[in-house]
DNA sequence: CAGAATCCCGGAAGATACTG
DNA sequence: CAGTATCTTCCGGGATTCTG
């Protein structure tokens, strides 16, 4: 099916807001973790190797945001957050696979051609 | 099929990559106006509004430079420059129309969400 | 434990002017 | 026409400190 140019621009635009999302620097390492299940603030930032609480605190406020994640406080001493991925969340993690695929299997010609490109000039 | 700690990092990591190739400001629309048919450069200036000249050179170098984008100079005067998705490029058309097709399904749930959750505090 | 608040820096991106 | 060069502005993100 053709569209006008209005509903393509709209699209790419709308394209772009998810890539604005899922594309920041951590989206897609605490959406991974989350995907296996439910965890709590201190123990995903042990598992990302290198974020700071600052950004897992940021991320996680953009996902609850947009309804991808969960935010649980049980109001004990100490404090304890689980986050989890809403139904929405889980799929995106299709969508990341198709990704992760993508770049699995079109890696080696990436890299080639940026090795050609830097040899050149 | 499970996979060990290490592999999953760097899956994220390559994940990470690509978005960051496409998940620029540009790519998406760069893209996608390639999709249709080669284009000359100041063609796709004034069918992308509001790029600049710089990051409408700057996002097809990269896209040249990995392979996603091939440049084409025909020596006459005034100069002429073709750009053309590469079979590569191609294969990114597949991945955008899986992003716009998410994104379309699920842009009401996530405004929804954003509204809710801003309106809360 | 789970964050909030603050400071700071480098890189991304816009505006403008010039050129083969 | 298709860029390059330069300047400046803006914001993502890191480091550090403080708190319920």
């Amino acid at each position: 099916m053709t569209l006008r140019h209005k509903d393509e621009t709209s699209t790419c635009r709308l394209v772009g807001d998810v890539l604005a999302r899922i594309g920041d620097k951590w989206t897609v390492f605490v959406v991974r973790l989350l995907a296996d299940r439910p965890m709590r603030f201190n123990e995903m930032k042990r598992s990302i190797d290198g974020i700071s609480q600052r950004m897992l605190t940021l991320t996680l406020r953009g996902l609850e945001r947009d309804g991808l994640v969960t935010r649980t406080v049980f109001p004990t001493v100490p404090p304890r957050v689980d986050y989890e991925l809403t139904d929405l969340g889980q799929t995106l993690i299709h969508m990341l696979q198709g990704l992760g695929t993508w770049a699995i299997e079109h890696q080696p010609t990436i890299f080639a051609a940026r090795a050609a490109y830097d040899a050149r000039e």
